[in-house]
DNA sequence: AACGATAATATGCATGTACATAACGAGACT
DNA sequence: AGTCTCGTTATGTACATGCATATTATCGTT
C-alpha cells in the first residue's frame, strides 16, 4: 500500500494543530518551507500553499528571508456575509416584500455628503423603502443615490424593484465601506418599523464608489432582535 | 525589450476588469483555464491562481467540468477585524485601562447555557469587567468561563490582567461564533458605561470552543457612538 | 564605531507535466 | 420513457525546477 497522499490540506491541518497545541508558541519562528517539505515528504510548493492559507487567515506572519512566525495576536478575522436582503429573508424561510415609502430629489445632509466625498451640494436621489418578511417590517432603508453616476436608475420603476436589487445587478462597484453601529429609534422610524420609539436599532451603513465616483450611501435600520452572526 | 511579465495578479486584474465592465455578464460562462492561459500567454497554473482568488472573493463560482461562471449575486463578503480590545484602543491613540467589576462562581442564565451547549447547570466563573480608553468607559464585558476547560484561569490575578487578554494568549480555540446586535442599556449597564439608561448599545457576543468543549461566552457592550467599520 | 557594499537565505512566483476528481452528457440497456 | 454506465472535460492538486525579490547578516572600508 502506498503511503497516504500528502496534500496541502493535511499540511495545513498539521501546522494548525501545532499552533493550537502551543507546540509552536506565538511569536516563534517555525521551520522553513524546505525543511517542512522534507519532514512531510512533499514538495515545497505544497507546504507553501498551506502556509499561505494560514497566513491569509492571520495565524502566521511571513516575510521574505525573515521566515515564517506564529502570529503574536491570533488576528481574529471574521468574514461577514453581506447578503442582499431579499435573499437573507428567503434564506430564513420568509416571504420577501418591499414597499417604497418615499422618492424625491433633494440636497443630502452633511453626513451623507461627507461619506460620499461630495463637496458641492449637488442634489441626490433620496429613496426611502421598507423591506418586509412575511408582511412584517424587516429593515428600513434610507438611501441617497448619485444620479450622475447612475442615470439609468431614474428610469427604473422603484415601486416594483428595490434600488438595492437593481444596483447590485447593474452597477458594479470598485470600493465600498460598511459601518455597523447601534442607535435608538426616532418616532418616524419607530412607526415604520412598528417598534417603540427609543428601541435599539441595529444599523448598517454602506457607501460605494466606482473608481472615485460615489454611487450611493445607504443606511439599513433593523428593529430590535436583529442579529448578525458569523463563524470565527 | 522582453514582453511585460504576466503574473497571476495581472490576470486577476484583467478578469476583474472584464467582470466589472460587464464584458462578462453575471451568470455567464467564462473561457476555461487553458484558453485563458493561451490568451494571456502564461501557464494554466497562473490563470488558476488568479481565478481561485476571485472565486474566494465571491466574484466567480467554479465547478469541475461545469467551468467558471461570473457570480450571479456578487456575494459581498466583508472581513471584519476583531482585535483584542487592548489593541483596538491603542490603535486609536488612546491609553488602555481595565477594571474588574465582579468575580464569582455561579449558575449561568439560560441564554449562556444554551449558547455554550451546556446541558447540566454546572457553575461557571462569572466575570464582569470594564475596558477604558483614556479613563473613559470603552466597553463593558460580561463573561462566563467554563472552569473545567480552563482550570488555570482560576489562579490568574484578574485584577491586573483581563480575562480577554489571558485567554487569547493561553487558550487556543478551534471554533467560535460572533453575534452582533443592538440593545438598550439597562440601569446597571448605563451606570457602568456612564451613559443614559435606554441608550442604544452595540453588542458583540462571542462563544468559543476547543473541539466540543465550551470555553467561554462573552458579551461586550459598547456605549452609543461606537462603530465597527470595514472595507468591502 | 559607523557605514556601505555584498553574500546568503527564505519566501514568492512562474512553468510544464502529470494525475485526481467531479460532473455533465451521450449512448446503451431495461 | 427511464435510468444506468462510462467517456469526456474542466477544475483541483502535486511536484520539480528555476528564477525573482526582499531582508538579514557579514565583511570590509573609512
Amino acid at each position: 500500500m502506498p503511503p497516504a497522499p500528502v496534500g496541502w490540506q493535511s499540511v495545513h491541518a498539521e501546522v494548525l494543530r501545532r499552533i493550537r497545541s502551543r507546540e509552536w508558541l506565538p511569536g516563534a519562528l517555525i521551520p522553513n518551507e524546505t525543511d517542512l517539505a522534507a519532514e512531510f515528504g512533499c514538495a515545497r510548493a505544497t507546504v507553501s500553499r498551506a502556509l499561505r492559507e494560514l497566513a491569509d487567515a492571520g495565524l502566521l506572519t511571513r516575510r521574505r528571508k525573515a521566515g515564517t512566525h506564529v502570529a503574536l495576536n491570533p488576528v481574529r478575522k471574521a468574514t461577514l456575509q453581506i447578503p442582499v436582503i431579499h435573499e437573507e429573508i428567503e434564506a430564513r424561510g420568509g416571504t420577501y416584500g418591499y414597499a417604497l415609502i418615499g422618492r424625491e430629489t433633494a440636497q443630502p445632509p452633511l453626513q451623507v455628503r461627507s461619506a460620499l466625498g461630495l463637496a458641492a451640494a449637488d442634489p441626490l436621489l433620496h429613496l426611502r423603502a421598507l423591506h418586509l418578511s412575511d408582511g412584517a417590517p424587516y429593515a428600513y432603508e434610507d438611501r441617497w443615490v448619485n444620479p450622475q453616476a447612475v442615470p439609468a436608475l431614474l428610469d427604473v420603476d422603484l415601486e416594483r424593484v428595490s434600488a438595492n436589487a437593481w444596483l447590485v445587478r447593474n452597477v458594479p462597484y470598485t470600493r465600498g465601506q460598511l459601518i455597523l453601529s447601534a442607535a435608538t429609534a426616532d418616532a418616524d422610524t419607530a412607526e415604520i418599523l412598528r417598534c417603540a420609539p427609543g428601541d435599539a436599532l441595529f444599523l448598517a451603513e454602506r457607501t460605494t464608489w466606482t473608481g472615485d465616483r460615489p454611487i450611493t450611501w445607504v443606511r439599513q435600520s433593523y428593529p430590535p432582535g436583529h442579529r448578525l452572526a458569523t463563524e470565527l
